[in-house]
DNA sequence: ACATTTGTTAACCATTTGGTTTAACCTTCA
DNA sequence: TGAAGGTTAAACCAAATGGTTAACAAATGT
């Protein structure tokens, strides 16, 4: 019972290994035979399911790719006022990548390999724009609830604040000296700080 | 005349050669042939000289760290006000990066793939700390200069808003739909913008 | 029961890659 | 001038790597 479809298990289980090893070794630095081991399946699986490395690799970036967009949809594109959406994105995003760490580098690494493979997937997956949060801090700006800040800035700042410490994790475990234990009460912290840093700096 | 001794020349040759073509494709995508290309010489100079790929690496990337690492020493152990740190520090920090814009991606790009490597370099190098700014950033609070905020957060605050956008230029260029010259024209208004952004958060 | 498709493996292949060897080529200086 | 030592290039090598093949097993449909 417990088995579906052989040929399913195998595509999957190929997927959640690339996707493992991808995401900490790049592709670039990714074995497919390490793949392969890690899937505990022969090589030749991973052609038979993903025809080449390129594919298996588009595959496990188009995936971790969707799993990142409606975090963003969300800050961009829902009713709520700016800065409930600063309190709320802060929060979310921080628990989200908790429990992804090697997502932000993995993406950001891989856009900056290949730029065009880039542009495509932003054709292909609905890709969020700026539009409806440009304005709607224009307007806030304008009805004095916020201090004057350009929209594309204030998203940039945001953005910043929640991921880059993740990205650079190591960097910032160096600077403070802190283990793997003292950088998760840390960003535990910056749940709050960093919406309070925001909010402190555009609030009227 | 022009001519210092010929091995000085090749050394310097393939140490700008290998710079150029590690920070684009880091040490999994670089090949030494491309590198000796570049460089217009055979491949066996590269392992005359610098002995394996490995050690060529290193070679680049502590290069490219010291080149870093005194843009923060100022921000943390100068004798000037938090306030002109922020200031001076994002301004500076932004004309520097415009004009190594792969090194601070290529930086945490290795530092992610190899932790390790990055330990040696903190102990080799004269590495930064933040006791002198956290104790600084802790006075000017006391002082009612400053609204309360923990000086951590803060210097990842600085850093990441600075740091970010360069990192991420890929995904940002993508969100904002512009090109390579919206974006430097972005990076431009940043010098004022992040350096307001962060004064308007802590000053009390 | 049998044929056909689908899934899986081990062995194999061509190419790439980091690294080595060998021999030639300068430069220096006695 | 000619021995010595540093410098350079061409050819070479072994290992690794992405990908293929051919044969076999397991389902699936008739």
């Amino acid at each position: 019972m417990s088995s579906t479809k052989k040929s399913q298990d195998t595509e999957g289980q190929i997927l959640v290994a690339a996707k493992k090893i991808f995401q900490k070794k790049g592709m670039d630095g990714a074995r497919m035979q390490e793949i392969a081991d890690e899937a505990g399946i022969n090589k030749a699986m991973l052609h038979y399911y993903y025809r080449s490395k390129q594919l298996l690799f588009e595959a496990v970036f188009s995936n971790a790719f969707a799993l990142l967009a409606p975090q963003l949809n969300k800050i961009l594109n829902d009713d709520s006022t700016i800065e409930e959406k600063v309190k709320n994105f802060t929060h979310n995003y921080i628990s989200f990548i908790a429990k992804h760490p090697y997502l932000p580098n993995f993406i950001i690494q891989e856009m900056n390999r290949n730029p065009k493979f880039f542009d495509k997937i932003q054709q292909n997956t609905a890709f969020p724009t700026l539009d409806k949060f440009n304005s709607q801090v224009a307007l806030e700006v304008e009805q004095g609830i916020l201090k004057p800040i350009d929209g594309k800035q204030l998203f940039i700042n945001i953005i910043s604040l929640n991921i880059f410490p993740f990205v650079a994790s190591p960097l910032i475990k160096g600077f403070l000296r802190i283990d793997d234990k003292g950088f998760k009460e840390l960003v535990e912290e910056r749940k709050k700080a960093v919406s309070d840093f925001i909010i402190n700096s555009i609030k009227k």
